[in-house]
DNA sequence: TGTACATCAGTGAACGCGCGTTCACTGATGTAC
DNA sequence: TGTACATCAGTGAACGCGCGTTCACTGATGTAC
């Protein structure tokens, strides 16, 4: 008797205690999900703590229920898309076999691309034209926004450890004040052992991914050039020869 | 009598119709001015008539005497912004050796990077998030923001032509669908010879550039590495050398 | 078990703000005879 | 040359809208004894 009125004591202030906070998890998601949905209609600049209160039904006043106010909400937007998207690039990438140091390369590639074709407002969000009068805090933003560029530069070290990347020497023979930069951000990594130049290759890479992409979704291609992936594979394919891969 | 008579009726007509219309030249430059200010402190999604207007010391429908309405001014921004891009490039261009390609190259590229750290608002208005609601006249935009393309293609096509540019099978051997799109922007060019290889690597030229110089803007960098323009030069270099100039 | 209390989600009214745009107007500048 | 008229730049009031945020409140849900 007594241990099933314990348990189910427990289980009732389990229960309750979950539901409520289950219904207020749903909510919140919910709110983000339509801030999305608006961002993408109208874009981030234009973002609205009274719109998003009026498509769901409610009044605005109840949205500070779960938001301290406006920007505490762009902030987690900001930082659900920048985990989102190294999660993308990283389990995706995981499934490729260790040794094949190309093909990890041409995956998490393909991986921020798709990422940022399905998630269309997101990417707009944290690579886009900052919100006027939203001020991110880097504290919280920069270790998000780190991940899925670490995770690209984690292929391009090992693949150079591995002998498999052999960059040509405007990867390798930096002037001194980019080096020093450079020597730095390695010292910073997590795995202490990041060769300084797969943290040169991944800065260059990642901005000709980001110009790639970002060209693709404003339409500064000529119409028909962008409408498969094939200008992104052929880009990447030719980004691999130019780093070094064999 | 008769036409000392003639040409000072001449005269005054011309000079008060030029005075008169100096002065529109002037406000309507003046706002243009301030509109680019207010873009770049709170970015061009907030461009406000209201707030131009204030800062002249007008009231707000005087504006509506210089712009038929918000988005006109916004467009004529936009058209002043791709013209002056495109000027920079061309003048400075037109300074280096015909025969020197490698250093008319270089020349235009950092002539684009100049341009954007200069007038930092007309490029974001230009190249960054679209402004909400508005939409571009097309066929008034695209002209303007070919042309700075078109004088990088130039480059590409004359030095193909010489001898002094040999891609790498890359950019040669497209897949078809590309191939296709490449073709017929090869016969809409206005002087008729530009090689199909040459707006190939315009595009992903163009795209290269636009990453490495927005990147430069909103921080994707890591802190110091931007600040001297040598990490853009050297990806210049990288990228003529990957690109086959000789 | 039932009752008193505390917590929490959500409301409606309000504040103070800014916006684009229209309209009827005033006063200065330019034009025609 | 002087006068009547037309054009133009600019004003102030107003319309209707949306915004973020605060505040006092109601009613439901959960907690303690």
């Amino acid at each position: 008797m007594f241990t099933l009125l314990t348990i189910l004591t427990l289980l009732t202030f389990i229960m309750t205690l979950t539901r409520r906070e289950q219904i207020r998890k749903n909510t919140t998601q919910e709110i983000k999900e339509i801030a999305r949905k608006q961002m993408l209609a109208s874009g981030a600049a234009s973002l609205s703590l009274r719109a998003i209160a009026r498509e769901m039904g409610m009044s605005a006043p109840a949205l500070y229920r779960y938001f301290e106010n406006r920007d505490a909400l762009v902030t987690e937007l900001i930082l659900d898309a920048y985990n989102a998207l190294a999660d993308a690039m990283i389990t995706a990438e995981a499934k490729v076999a260790r040794e094949d140091y190309y093909g990890r390369f041409q995956t998490i590639t393909s991986a921020y691309r798709n990422w940022a074709k399905q998630n269309p407002a997101d990417f707009s969000l944290i690579y886009g034209t900052p919100i006027p009068g939203y001020h991110a805090p880097r504290d919280l933003t920069t270790p998000a926004a780190v991940r899925s560029q670490q995770a690209l530069g984690l292929i391009f070290g090992e693949a150079w450890q591995a002998g498999k990347l052999t960059p040509p020497t405007d990867y390798t023979n930096l002037p001194p004040a980019i080096d020093a930069v450079i020597a730095e951000l390695s010292q910073q990594q997590p795995q202490k052992d990041v060769p300084s130049v797969a943290i040169t290759l991944t800065i260059y890479t990642w901005t000709r991914l980001y110009g790639l992409v970002w060209g693709e979704f404003y339409g500064h291609y000529p119409p028909g050039f962008a409408d498969t992936g094939e200008y992104f594979e052929r880009e990447i394919a030719a980004m691999a020869t130019q780093l070094g891969f064999s």
